[in-house]
DNA sequence: TTTGTATGATGAATATTTTAGTAGTAGAAG
DNA sequence: CTTCTACTACTAAAATATTCATCATACAAA
């Protein structure tokens, strides 16, 4: 199921959307000031989020750049009565997916909705790759349709390379974005965990999807 | 370096567009009928695509549904004088990125134009030359669509003498930047490692693109 | 205890740099 | 025009350095 962060002051707005989203199937978050919302943002994982530019609090101008500047990339999609080109293109490069000026059709924004839904459908629920299948909602880990049991750490560790397929991930990146340590990127934990994973999906170095890339890093095909 | 494909017939709009976006370094494709825009859409590769809806030969929405069908993800932006939400969510739903009513500015355009390069600019990362093409995210290089593994240091020098395309790099500007040494500019390192390069992907040392120029450096032309 | 996670040591594989012999080039002198 | 000389580049092979896989083990949390 969708999840979706709904950032609106105005009562009205605010329910008319939580309801319609809601009966579409969607889970519906909803917050009224800009700080509750960035909050929620961040600590909770959301397919897309709707943001109203004036709130409360913090713009949802400085949600959006705030979430960038962090490498979160949920589609986000502004709903506001700010309707100039320019505030229309300041709104976008802030690293917005689609802007939609208020007043709006209920159905055009679903179906707005649905186009950023569309881009990331892909990479969440499960993703396949060769004969392995990951779900990533239940966390678990097929292997031509045998659960195959991998740690926490392990998990997140081929999801992130998985997620970044076709780019190589540094030792840093990893090390980073994995472990969330930011200095002291020499420690031996990386290969070990790639060891790990290659030896329990039975993944050939030279010919599986995980590649290592010498002096540099991992590569998922 | 990105590519564009206008789709679209009335010649104001036509040209308007075609100049506006080459202004903005695009490389502008422009077709004035249904079925020349779908050829080309399917014959070359674009990073984007603005189609208008109404065309003589078929339509764009045709268009866009055909692409769809063929699996070809290439962003499309409508460009249209049909407003109505219907037609909108019509266009959407015929998997397109974004919707865009005429009349329309150019600067909003511009705008949306790079939120969908946002999303393929990842992974449209590499250089062309000649038979050759090399992959910056996945750090792999091509020779006539074969891989061929080139080291670190390999990589890191063909990438540099690439992009200073035209431009004669002499050994200190080589060894300054793609070495970081900033003394004792006289090893033989790049002699080798262009050797090693020239070998690996096959080049002429008279015909090839890279290029000694005796006394000063390399060049690639 | 059991399970997950991190560290350190080892050797093998691979990458990089140095070295040295050969060959090609340009200018000067015969 | 030829030959000599000094210089520069090419190439292979040897020497050195780095990186990764793997294993054993230690530590921490459940």
């Amino acid at each position: 199921m969708m999840n979706i962060l709904v950032v609106e002051d105005e009562p009205g707005i605010h329910k008319f959307l939580k309801q319609g989203l809601e009966e579409e199937g969607y889970a519906v978050d909803v917050a009224d000031d800009g700080h509750q919302g960035l909050a929620l943002a961040t600590g909770k994982s959301y397919h897309i989020m709707l943001l109203d530019w004036m709130l409360p609090g913090m713009s949802g101008l400085e949600i959006c750049k705030q979430l960038r500047e962090r490498h979160i990339d949920t589609p986000i999609i502004f709903l506001t009565a700010k309707d100039t080109i320019q505030e229309t293109i300041e709104g976008l490069q802030a690293g917005a997916n689609d802007y939609i000026k208020k007043p709006f059709s209920f159905e055009e924004l679903l179906e707005r909705i649905r186009v950023q839904l569309r881009n990331v459908k892909v990479s969440t629920e499960s993703i396949i790759i060769e004969n392995i299948k990951i779900d990533l909602n239940a966390h678990q880990v097929f292997k031509d349709e045998v659960e195959i049991h991998l740690t926490q750490k392990e998990f997140e560790l081929l999801v992130f390379l998985i997620r970044n397929q076709g780019k190589v991930c540094t030792r840093k990146d990893i090390i980073e974005q994995v472990w969330d340590i930011h200095f002291d990127y020499d420690t031996g934990v990386i290969d070990v965990f790639v060891n790990g994973i290659r030896k329990k999906l039975d993944l050939d170095k030279e010919t599986g999807f995980l590649q290592t890339i010498r002096g540099i890093g991992y590569l998922v095909r």
